[in-house]
RNA sequence: GGGUCGGUGCCCGAGUGGUUAAUGGGGGCGGACUGUAAAUCCGCUGGCUCUGCCUACGUUGGUUCAAAUCCAACCCGGCCCA
């Protein structure tokens, strides 16, 4: 790999075929950095595949990393061709799934796959945009069901034919769940063979995917020497841990950052991830010289928070994010809460004379008003800095409270709108 | 299709007729502490503008003064057999 360039190596888990040195001499075609070489001389840029199955409505930052690296690709000329899995999202991708995936609707799937595009920078300011969709040539947008709707019953069988159930009880996943007892329903068998195909229908050269792809990227390499092409490169990144620290970022686990997210809970979130993540981070998220760096631990957190809000919502908004955070986290009393970019949440839906308890749920700050209760009787209720005891105290009306900031714990508050 | 075991609160998992939202653990939230955190300690962890009232133990119905606990059918799943 001390071929490859540094935009193209950093952070890299696997890349495969990874051929020794040895094995390059022999043969320079299943290198990489030969490809790349060729790519360059012959003016024919590599296509680089990745594939997202548009399941959900966020894209966090766990996903970015990929983008982040389909992005230096396409700074380095290569073509971007980015498939969205309209067809595979409705069986679920079992990769990583305890059990079976619900199905989606055609619609669902097709309303998320804009909101992605969207979030990917489609038509937003191109300086924060993740995805260079711009440059002519860089992107292709393509849909799996272009090819997959359009398969017959023959060609499935023909697809099937071509892997055994052995090889997929070889999976990870699947060798969990069968030999947990989890129910394996049949169709996610041909989960890995779609994915694999859609390599085989965009002459894939390259595949981009987190490690727990590997199976599936592997099995495109095997569909297209099935149909007589070469196969493609399989080039894994890693799972980014969540917030925890622990577990994979996943929205299911609400451990995540999304991309769409406001600068102040963005950074909030970021300067405070765990010890132990904090390189992986740097190293993933950012482009930042992590020698450069001060070496404190608490600066290199808030380095690296301030550099991945800036990259989404540009320096000034970041510069605030960070101020913010500091004052509200750090004196957290009602003035510095005041000075500080706090989201608005309205009372227009608010009954009054209102008890606190339900002012708390009725706002939206506490998921019911029995939990609100529980939280003033925590003490972990303030209004305006002082904290509130009696869960049934009673506000008259409105304008005793317009203006004021209501604080759940240490990282939540609402400046009280009309 | 047959046999058998099982489906409990966010998750795992006790509980097998009787005061009680239902032991315990995990996770989550809040408090203290700290470099934010982590670790540790403490509290909370069904809903409702709530000194009380509602829902809750796969679904529906039944037995009983009384059921998560007994019975029946159905749905879903594991294992074994076909």
């Amino acid at each position: 790999m001390a071929f490859l360039p540094a935009w193209l190596s950093r952070g890299l888990a696997d890349l495969f075929p990874a051929a020794s040195a040895a094995e390059a001499l022999a043969d320079p075609d299943q290198t990489l950095a030969a490809r790349l070489a060729q790519a360059d001389a012959s003016s024919r840029p590599l296509r680089v595949k990745l594939g997202i199955d548009p399941t959900g409505s966020d894209i966090h930052l766990g996903h970015s990393i990929l983008f982040r690296k389909l992005r230096a690709f396409q700074d380095a000329g290569h073509t971007a061709v980015l498939i969205i899995g309209d067809f595979t999202a409705r069986i679920g991708d079992p990769t990583g799934k305890s059990a079976t995936r619900v199905q989606l609707s055609a619609a669902e799937v097709e309303a998320n796959a804009e909101t992605y595009l969207v979030q990917l920078g489609l038509g937003q300011d191109p300086a924060r945009a993740l995805l260079d969709f711009t440059t002519p040539g860089r992107l292709e947008v393509r849909r799996n069901s272009e090819w997959l709707a359009a398969m017959d019953l023959p060609a499935v069988i023909d697809l099937l034919g071509t892997s055994t159930v052995g090889q997929m009880l070889a999976k990870e996943d699947f060798a969990n769940r069968y030999g947990s007892g989890t129910p394996i329903s049949l169709h996610e068998f041909l989960y890995p063979l779609l994915q694999g195909y859609d390599s085989v229908a965009i002459e894939a050269d390259l595949e981009l995917g987190g490690t727990d792809q590997k199976f599936n990227v592997a099995m495109g390499r095997d569909l297209q020497r099935h149909h007589g092409q070469r196969p493609q490169f399989g080039l894994l990144l890693p799972i980014l841990p969540g917030l925890d620290g622990v577990q994979k970022m996943s929205k299911s686990l609400g451990n995540t950052v999304a991309l769409s997210e406001a600068p102040l809970s963005m950074y909030s979130k970021l300067e405070k991830v765990p010890d132990a993540v904090l390189e992986e981070y740097l190293t993933l998220l950012t482009d930042l010289a992590l020698e450069s760096l001060p070496t404190n631990p608490r600066e290199r957190q808030k380095a690296m928070a301030l550099e991945v809000t800036r990259q989404r919502h540009g320096v000034e908004a970041a510069a605030a994010a960070q101020a913010d955070a500091a004052r509200l986290v750090g004196g957290a009393s009602g003035s510095a809460a005041a000075d500080a970019e706090v989201p608005e949440a309205s009372l227009a839906g608010v009954n009054f004379p209102a008890k606190a308890f339900y002012l708390l749920s009725a706002v939206g700050l506490c998921a019911s008003s029995s939990e609100a209760r529980r939280q003033i009787l925590g003490g972990g209720v303030k209004l305006d800095g002082e904290k509130l005891v009696d869960p049934n105290q009673e506000f008259a009306d409105a304008a005793a409270l317009q203006g004021k900031v209501l604080q759940l714990g240490k990282k939540t508050f609402r400046r009280l709108a009309f």
